[in-house]
RNA sequence: GCGAAAGUGGCGGAAUUGGCAGACGCACCAGACUUAGGAUCUGGCGGAGCAAUCCAUGGGGGUUCGAGUCCCCCCUUUCGCACCA
């Protein structure tokens, strides 16, 4: 026997000793062409933030991929999986202000730093297709992009009221901010401010995005549910209420804004409604406090215009609560009256503080007896309440408020006795030929506002000429570079617009002086195609060949935290579409599965440096060594589960690899005797032990196939080892042939790879095999060999355990039947009684009704 | 308020199709061994009971020969949405 040290499973010798050697193999993870002749899978984990350490999400994140990857190269696959860095951003910026170190030397050492830390960790990516987002090589496409949106109007500038976060200095787009503080800084209110942005018409593809999440089967449906309701569709009709004229001369006409449509912004009031069957029961019209109509209003009555301001304050701070939903109604009757186009009555217009600007057309017609918000107002400010709906087949009118669709109207002239679905076609089509109406569509999601007052980001190549206006930066000048050596503050805008050598160039057009646009893009601009890229990262002439990423996508499987299930996979999916309009791609969708993975807890709360229960992934590596890590990750709980990070836990599992290692290493010379020859019809012990083998493996490869449960997948493999363990003398004495002892200790080994990749490359190398065990085919089960002969049934009496009985695996269910009857238990228990019913389920279970 | 997921030993979790509840691991208890280690090995470990046996999957009903699993009501937790007209 070998020295005493040799005797102790030892990660912190092995792992640096494997590390290194796949270090200097390339080709290990590399992906193949196209050529290659095996079928392809992209497995892809979302790329992480170059913060500068690893945190256990991002371990566990990553382990979860690595393992599918690893699994499908056993299985032959010709597989991608990469790994890049989302490398724009603030922190750098802020890195900058704190240690005066510029942000890309921050980012990149960061990088270097990060890096290091998934080479110990094991993680099988391909190197050579790295992407860095803050590179130029990379942002350039960001730019080249921007320029193709801008020729398609898919790029626009526009003043508009946007999110400011004071802390960040930069505004957010409507996705960034989280019950009205900053995505970034959780006590931070967001301020509305007025400026003018960028923004990408991701409107234009609300639908599409919409209709496309039926089909992604494949992903989580809560992502798909959260999804749709960001995307917040609804479907309804567009109203013209006329604007009675009281008070002749008094100033509607004369006042306003004065550059709108003369005729339709003064003399109607256009509602949005979902429910235009119910317009004979509405009682009053209500605006948002910022409508142009209340300013018009407002201009004459001061009284009115306090009133107003109020709302407006109400409104405001229940939105920096972020509690929109919880406002008192409050509302303000302005004296004057709208006319309903269908019928001609006068109801008074009133603003309210429950209305929103910025939805729809920021008023609405308000129909207390079939809407729970307007029957509460009307209550409150003894507004009429009508019924014009009535359940179908009901003779007296419901309860009101009566929401629901599922009726028939009353009260509603003409219009009575259709259904509600019946009377919306009827009426949208009145309006139409009245020219006071339309059937419109609504939706919640807005376009993505892009500029971001920052410097760490991509610069949007836009020029200003006071001469031509705004002149996109010509491709052959791209990249629009950052420049290095700048000062960095939080304050006064751009930093960038403090560069002169940056901001002053020609104009392309008339070769005039000219002002570079000084924003740079939100970094989710990065990350909504930095996959596209991983395909064919060194491309200096394009974004990536759309051939080569035509043969790798869609993407097979995605894997990230849910916290990316609107921002980040709804920006991709966008994104992707404008690829696949400019003829790049022929994808829809970027992603055919996603997965969304939990969070990793510790005492009871989300690792967090502000919570102060971070476990670091260098520390658990140090201490029990990076397969322990990356399988207590795994082992702990389901992946798509929250796991709770036990110290303990990951103790056992070294545990458990310890005791792997000293099995084969203790009987890896009599298994290498048997080496390469299969048993023949095995008996007794070798027997028992293959079966189970056989059956850890169904096993193990059927969750790979798509359950993914992954903490049972270790379960088995240790209830395998404990069953080799538990026959241990006699493996010792020689009782298990070498064959047998070659084919179970082997395929243990290959069915560890990819949950613990050194442990088993080790083992491998111990077994005497060749070669990566990546590159070897993953073992199949023998469901001959994985059956049972013999099974135990549980024998039931009225449905209550009374005993097990051993019968054949394949018995008839006569036979089970008599097995059970002839037991001694079954027989003392139903003595004296009668036997009424006999249940047998074939191999499940037998259950006797006794009376 | 609406929607989704979840609730199983001291803890993390298992039970994939309605068929032995608690696999596997942690913690704990007892023992063995010792080169005294963050070791290793053996056994025990839901509750009550000497035992036979009984009770037990958040609570209450139901369907069924049989329910952790299906149905109804309720409670709790987490997540998402929330005056979106």
């Amino acid at each position: 026997m070998a020295d005493e040290k040799e005797l102790r499973y030892d990660p912190a010798t092995i792992e640096p000793k494997w590390q290194k050697r796949w270090a200097a193999d390339p080709k290990l993870y590399a992906a193949e062409p196209a050529t290659s002749g095996k079928p392809k899978y992209y497995v892809l984990e979302m790329l992480p933030y170059p913060s500068g350490q690893l945190h256990m999400g991002h371990v566990r994140n990553y382990s979860i991929g690595d393992a599918l990857a690893r699994h499908m190269w056993m299985r032959g696959y010709n597989v991608l999986h990469p790994m890049g860095w989302d490398a724009f951003g603030l922190p750098a910026e802020n890195a900058a202000l704190k240690n005066h170190t510029p942000p890309r030397e921050w980012t990149l050492s960061n990088i270097a730093g990060m890096k290091r830390q998934f080479e110990r960790l094991g993680m099988g990516f391909d190197w050579a297709t790295e992407v860095t987002t803050c590179l130029p090589d990379y942002y350039r496409w960001n730019q080249w992009f921007f320029l193709r949106m801008y020729e398609r109007g898919l790029a626009y500038r526009k003043k508009s009221k946007v999110n400011w976060c004071p802390e960040c200095a930069t505004v957010l787009a409507n996705e960034q901010v989280i019950d009205g503080c900053c995505w970034r800084h959780e006590g931070t209110m967001v301020e509305q401010r007025d400026l003018v942005q960028w923004f990408f018409r991701i409107t234009a593809y609300a639908q599409e995005l919409l209709d496309g999440l039926d089909k992604l089967d494949g992903w989580p449906e809560k992502v798909r549910t959260m999804q749709r309701n960001w995307i917040g569709r609804s479907e309804g009709t567009e109203v013209d209420f006329f604007l009675e004229e009281i008070n002749q001369g008094s100033g509607i006409r004369e006042q306003g804004t004065g550059n709108r449509d003369q005729g339709s912004e003064k003399t109607r009031i256009r509602v949005f409604t979902t429910r235009v069957d119910t317009i004979f029961g509405a009682t009053s019209v209500q605006l948002a406090p910022q409508h142009a109509l209340v300013a018009a209003f407002t201009a004459a009555d001061s009284k009115l215009k306090a009133q107003v301001d109020e709302l407006i304050e109400q409104q405001k701070k229940a939105r920096e609560a972020g509690d929109l939903g919880a406002i008192e109604k409050h509302g303000v009757a302005t004296g004057r009256f709208a006319v309903n186009p269908y019928n001609g009555e006068h109801v008074p217009i009133w603003v309210a503080n429950y209305i929103l600007a910025d939805y729809g057309t920021g008023a609405i017609m308000s129909v207390p007896g079939h809407d729970e918000r307007d029957f509460e107002f009307a209550a409150k400010y003894g507004l009429p309440i009508v019924e014009v709906i009535r359940p179908a087949g009901q003779d007296s009118p419901a309860e009101l408020p009566f929401v629901s669709e599922d009726g028939v109207l009353v009260n509603s002239g003409e219009y009575s006795g259709l259904s509600c679905e019946a009377a919306q076609k009827k009426l949208q089509e009145v309006a139409a030929l009245g020219a006071f109406g339309e059937p419109k569509v609504t939706f919640r999601l807005k376009d993505w506002g892009v500029s971001r007052q920052r410097y760490w980001g991509t610069p949007i190549p836009m020029i200003h000429c006071e001469r031509d206006g705004i002149v996109p930066v010509p491709d052959e000048q791209l990249p629009v570079l950052l420049p290095e050596q700048i000062e960095i503050t939080q304050q006064g805008g751009s930093p960038l617009a403090r560069v002169p050598e940056f901001v002053n160039v020609t104009c392309p057009q008339c070769g005039g002086p000219a002002k570079r646009e000084t924003d740079t893009m939100d970094t989710f601009v990065d990350s909504s195609w930095y996959f596209y890229r991983y395909t064919d990262a060194k491309n200096s002439k394009a974004p990536f060949d759309p051939a080569i990423a035509q043969y790798w996508f869609p993407i097979d499987q995605y894997i990230g935290g849910v916290e990316h299930a609107i921002l980040h996979l709804i920006y991709s999916r966008f994104w992707t579409r404008v690829m696949r309009d400019l003829g790049l791609v022929k994808n829809d969708e970027p992603v055919f599965r996603q997965f969304s993975q939990g969070m990793v807890i510790k005492d009871g709360a989300k690792m967090s440096k502000s919570k102060g229960n971070v476990v670091s992934p260098d520390d658990m590596v140090a201490r029990f060594g990076a397969d322990s890590a990356r399988m207590y990750s795994l082992f702990a709980a389901p992946p798509d589960r929250d796991i709770d990070w036990q110290e303990d836990g990951v103790a056992g599992v070294s545990r458990f690899l310890g005791r792997v290692w000293r099995l084969v290493t203790k009987h890896a010379a009599a298994a290498r005797n048997g080496r390469g020859q299969s048993t023949a019809a095995p008996t007794g012990l070798s027997l028992k032990l293959l079966r189970k083998l056989h059956q850890t493996t169904a096993k193990i490869t059927l969750d790979f196939e798509g359950r993914w449960h992954f903490n049972t997948c270790v379960a088995a493999i240790m209830e395998l080892v404990n069953d080799l363990q538990a026959a241990d003398a006699q493996l010792t004495a020689g009782e298990v042939p070498a064959t047998a002892m070659w084919e179970l200790l082997r395929t243990l080994v290959l069915l560890l790879a990819p949950f613990a990749p050194y442990l088993a490359a080790e083992l491998w190398e111990e077994l005497g095999e060749e070669g990566a065990i990546l590159r070897a085919p993953w073992p199949e089960s023998d469901p001959g060999l994985a059956r049972e002969d013999e099974i135990e049934i549980p024998v039931q009496i009225n449905g209550k355990l009374i005993t097990l009985v051993r019968v054949a695996a394949g018995a008839d269910p006569k036979a089970i039947e008599a097995a059970a009857l002839a037991d001694e238990k079954v027989q003392s228990r139903s003595a004296g009684k009668t036997v009424v019913k006999v249940i047998v389920v074939p191999g499940r279970t037998v259950n006797l009704v006794v009376k």
